[in-house]
DNA sequence: ACCTGAACACCGTTCAAGT
DNA sequence: ACCTGAACACCGTTCAAGT
């Protein structure tokens, strides 16, 4: 699933740990914490996860790390700079957890498709913190955070290329394929946001069930052959 | 649009204004506020329409309204007390909206339906950290909140109650109506939400040519005569 | 080059005390 | 009944100083 690569490191005697991994020589005393940048981030998916956004300041974030409060600020501009961080990361795990699903659903383009959304809700009903921090206010988008932008523009690319092979393929009616982008991901999204915020519950059914009953009317106006719009 | 009435008070000499409101003997002096609930529900709205949910401490709102810090904890249990009130009537004034842009659309249902859609989604443009607000994760849902959760499942009650009336009209294919709203609401929230939050941009076209394009494959989808699911 | 310690201006919340 | 003042334990951020 792409997850951070966190999991079973030890919780204490966390400075000194890990080599440098850059070329050159290795430092002497290497003193301090080695890669404080990439600590923060786990860390900061360890109280998301654990906690929520509430429990997500930047100073416990370096109480977790093991250095002062003001350590931080040698590799992050400031706070919204780490969630800017946390974010990219989350928009490149769901983007390649999507392509993982469209390539294990094999050749027909409909069920391809419908694993792409169903791996979408699942993602941010697994991680609803994550998920919120992703598409939150908190993260400034468009002001200069290219990095952050791309990730989550290739997320998109990979929905419009779907729809083409499809209309190639004859499974899909013709039309803008970004107008029909823009209906998928409205869809999942708000059924991943409505999910994960509380106001649609779906009791004990299982959530791939629960959200194809929605998916399904989407569906059927995407399909080539019916009446014209 | 059912806004709260607050637009031209005057910015100081915020105590000893509106009489109590209530029956009753008048109170001797009604020293200090009057009616501080209203009047810390009204300054959360001007701020949230000014600096964002940012800008919105309890200790600010207390200031504007001229009280101490601690006077709000008479009229609120806590800060999130006060957010469940100001998305409480978010819900009111949506609801309230999308009740009067159905009665203007006229006859037809499926103008209707659109109508109702469409003033979801410029509520949300218009108002955005209110929207943020009223589907954050700041307010707990179902949490001992029944009035709020009331407001809520009232909009969703509207969506079921179209889309049953469309289809004795033979507007709009058999199924289950749930299944259908869950999808509406799902497209529309979501196209909200990604348009709120600057995933989606519009560009210079008009908000509502932009949302109808998305939502034109969700309607071919619920029109009867499609072909079956 | 990377980090610490102390400081500043903020928070939410509590609690005795005032009218 | 409703509010104030002072306090507590937190924040984000800055800045001189240490190694």
């Amino acid at each position: 699933m792409t997850q951070v690569k966190t999991a079973g490191a030890p919780r204490a005697a966390s400075r000194t740990r890990r080599p440098a991994g850059k070329a050159g020589p290795p430092r002497r005393g290497r003193y301090h914490h080695g890669d404080l940048r990439r600590a923060m981030i786990d860390g900061a998916l360890r109280i998301l996860a654990a906690e929520g956004v509430a429990g997500l300041s930047l100073r416990a974030v370096a109480r977790r790390a093991g250095v002062s409060q003001a350590a931080p600020y040698r590799h992050f501009a400031d706070k919204a700079a780490l969630l800017a961080a946390v974010a990219e990361e989350g928009f490149r795990a769901l983007t390649a957890a999507m392509r993982d699903a469209a390539a294990a659903a094999g050749d027909d383009l409909i069920v391809r498709f419908r694993a792409v959304g169903l791996t979408y809700i699942r993602f941010a009903v697994d991680r609803p913190a994550r998920f919120r921090l992703m598409f939150g206010r908190e993260v400034a988008h468009g002001a200069g955070n290219e990095r952050f932008d791309q990730a989550a523009s290739e997320t998109f690319a990979l929905l419009v290329t779907g729809i083409e092979r499809g209309q190639r393929a004859g499974l899909i009616r013709p039309g803008n394929p970004m107008d029909m982008a823009m209906a998928s991901w409205s869809m999942v999204h708000g059924l991943s946001a409505l999910l994960v915020d509380g106001q649609l519950s779906r009791g004990t059914e299982g959530l791939e069930a629960y959200a194809s009953r929605a998916l399904r009317y989407l569906f059927i106006g995407f399909r080539d052959g019916a009446p014209a719009g």
